[in-house]
DNA sequence: ACCGTAGGTGTCAGATCGACAATCAGGGAT
DNA sequence: ATCCCTGATTGTCGATCTGACACCTACGGT
């Protein structure tokens, strides 16, 4: 072992989140400004160490809480990846990170945690650009989270955590499109969600806003995953 | 925190690696026996500590060359999950652990390694089965790792992992009846395998086995991902 | 009353799927 | 040499799914 890394066999362990949601039809991310050095005013996501007598699972949920003031019991949170490079923390001890991804409905402003850092809903689109810098490996683990998400909007159920507790076809398609950054066709997408068993649950009510016929409301049904997949097309993004 | 894990926060970081490989049309994992406490004599996945200069990636590679004499390299070999709970290992010093999945041809015989403890392979099911015993949480992590693998199976070129560097149509259907427990209708498989673009790749050889007609031969091809996936349609088994 | 907009249904041709018949090409037995 | 057994590979067909797109519905706004 080289003697620069001699001194670092002890590690400290942390858990950072990726917070995504789609605002006015563009996916973003929870983001905090550090206070700290290293990386001292840069943007960073939200994350903190793990406690002696916790899960790695158990620290997203507190810092989720503690960092953005949202409540973890009510949205998606799953483990990503491991990031271990011995030199993606500059500092003395040595910290390898476990990365989550959590996914919102629109509705909570995050600031108003209670005693949340600077914290800031940032469009994915402009952290992931090639000049676009955020501190440690964090745009790397960006971008992985994201990808993560991507794929499961195909096999999975998730995208109705992007939604509110009832939510319209028209909200779900709003998702997939944002997520996935294509145009879907609607009747089309109207047909496979809603023939789909278990993804999603119609309340008898309808939403009427600016515009439009009145929407159907639905609510997130049982399943987990679909079968068929929902497939990703390419075609002209709007 | 409590009395009991104020001791605790020093943590040390594993590899456990989930071998898995298809001998006589069962999925077989490899595991090892241990030679100290805790759980001397049970079974356990094999793996070890992270060292201070490595990434976890290096770790687990450099495991699977230790305690299997197998080659990193020539295999595939991907992050699962972290296991944290602070009481998973019952050790003064609390111990999380990155598991990996590597996916083996049958050739290698692991026992054959180096400074390899005793290493040998034992079918899934078995170890799976409700009384079945291993160390730590180990079942819990071939559990997972094993679901991943069913799922990567579907909609990833993986499979051809399982097989040698040439195989034919047929080995590759016994990897997804044994890895899914199914069996496959032959001509449907032969059909979306060979059309699918990027799965495999002919060669212009063919080999002859005992029993009918001589299969061609064909290799892993460059696409990573099979669209439309690979559909896991439940029949009786064989 | 008319228009713009978004929700939702119908339709149709092409692709895919699962089931299964049929054909091919070896080895082994007679 | 011939027949039989086994697995590889190709064909066929009806049921289903998909993608494109026409068209009808039901609001708010003007």
């Amino acid at each position: 072992m080289s003697p620069a890394h001699r001194s670092r066999l002890l590690t400290h362990i942390t858990a950072d989140l990726v917070v995504l949601t789609i605002r006015s039809g563009q996916l973003h991310v929870l983001v905090v400004e550090r206070d700290n050095e290293p990386f001292a005013g840069q943007l960073a996501l939200p994350g903190g160490f793990l406690r002696g007598d916790e899960t790695l699972d158990r620290t997203a949920a507190r810092e989720l809480r503690e960092e953005t003031g949202m409540d973890p019991g009510s949205l998606h949170l799953e483990q990503v990846g491991v990031y271990s490079d011995p030199d993606r923390d500059p500092r003395v001890r040595r910290v390898i990170t476990c990365s989550y991804l959590a996914i919102a409905p629109n509705l909570p402003v995050p600031t108003a945690g209670s005693d949340a850092r600077e914290a800031r809903w940032v469009t994915v689109a402009r952290l992931l650009a090639p000049r676009a810098r955020l501190a440690f490996d964090h745009k790397r683990i960006l971008a992985d989270a994201v990808e993560r998400a991507r794929e499961k909007l195909q096999f999975s159920t998730v995208a109705t955590a992007f939604c509110d507790a009832e939510f319209t076809i028209g909200d779900l398609r709003e998702v997939y499109e944002a997520v996935w950054g294509v145009e879907l066709d609607r009747p089309n997408f109207h047909r496979k969600v809603t023939d789909a068993d278990g993804f999603v649950v119609s309340t008898g009510r309808k939403r009427t806003s600016a515009g439009g016929r009145p929407a159907s409301l639905y609510r997130a049904g049982d399943a987990e995953t679909i079968s068929p997949p929902m497939m990703r097309t390419p075609r002209a993004r709007k």
